[in-house]
DNA sequence: CCTACCGATCGGTAGG
DNA sequence: CCTACCGATCGGTAGG
């Protein structure tokens, strides 16, 4: 792309790029309806733009939902992998981990709750770019808390009988439950349910191996 | 509909009527891709009839996929309903419940993990009346592990101190991760982990109130 | 970023 | 239970 068509790129009075607009108003809809119920032409209507307009942007649905995945990993990452890193290594980070995740569900980050959770459904039947794109973000999490766990461990913060997987299973099990429940009735009381299973999860953590 | 016309409807060599077959089949695909991402058209294919001969058994999508999630639940209650009705009520029958629960998911009864986990998801965004029958089949497990609990509170075999709530969203969370999980790579060691999250969920609700 | 299209597939109908 | 259709919408293209 030529400086002359960037340059005489129009920006919008909140200063977002067209890009910008459409990728990150596609991950809003995708945390509600998933990733596969997105298509151009709802997404086109919705920002009142023509289907083939939109559709330059990205030459292809799957880059599209590309695009999406990779704005949505943004927002995580500044809404809950930023604040971590701030917090000393160990029981400290974890606990702060699951603190900002149940924040990003509750503030909502997204309005159908992680939009992981909601595009990992969607994806994981079809085989693809786009599954493995879901995935790899979608696992991140727990991966994240395997490796906080153990280093909690190696610093005495946590029983050493504590298994990192199992307790990485039921944490990310307990907050996934909440995002599920983010557009429905108990929204407000599965995010109390949640806040406090991880906490009683990391009581019994701390105090005895499970 | 005539006796005629039932008396004439020709028999599958299985001794399953065609209308049992589709809708077996609907929710065996179902589970795996959700109840959104069926269509009339490759369901016919898959079962090698014509769009409108299976169409005909219906007369909408929408009945199509209120009969999908009846034949869903018919299967569900024989898998896990009807064996915990011979448990003896209290913890006995949670243990069973939770027990059956997981069971379903490893056999799988389903292929694509519980049809109600996967179904909620592709409906929630969609009011109307597969998303109530969908979210009322689904949210019956976690009322039934309300009641079940107290019933074991009520006998001493659960602590006071345990809310009936928490620990059903608990238990509720932990085996839906594993019915996610049912067609991915940790398939097994999540259903173990889910096991093991269930067997120290009801160990410390016996041994204390949370 | 637009209008005007394309073939394929959607849910559904007519008629048998 | 079938063939032959219907209008609407899908992802995508041509051309500007």
């Amino acid at each position: 792309m030529s400086s002359t068509v960037k340059s005489s790129r129009r920006r919008r009075s909140d200063g977002l790029r067209t890009y910008d607009v459409i990728v990150n108003a596609a991950a809003d809809l995708a945390s509600r309806e998933g990733l596969e119920s997105l298509t151009i032409g709802s997404l086109a209507a919705h920002l009142e733009m023509s289907k083939s307009g939109l559709f330059a942007h990205f030459g292809s649905k799957e880059e599209l939902q590309l695009a999406t995945i990779e704005a949505a990993r943004k927002r995580y990452v500044a809404a809950v992998l930023e604040p971590v890193m701030k917090a000393s290594p160990g029981l400290a980070q974890l606990e702060v981990l699951c603190a900002r995740t149940i924040d990003y569900l509750a503030k909502p980050e997204f309005p159908g709750g992680c939009f992981f959770v909601t595009a990992q459904a969607g994806v994981r039947a079809k085989a693809g770019n786009v599954r493995d794109a879901v995935l790899s973000n979608k696992n991140y999490l727990r991966r994240q808390l395997v490796r906080t766990v153990k280093a909690a461990q190696a610093r005495k913060e946590l029983a050493s009988g504590v298994d990192p997987e199992q307790l990485a299973y039921q944490l990310v099990a307990v907050m996934d439950a909440a995002s599920w429940s983010i557009t429905g009735e108990h929204r407000d009381t599965d995010l109390k349910h949640a806040a406090r299973a991880v906490r009683d999860i990391l009581r019994s953590a701390r105090s005895r191996g499970r």
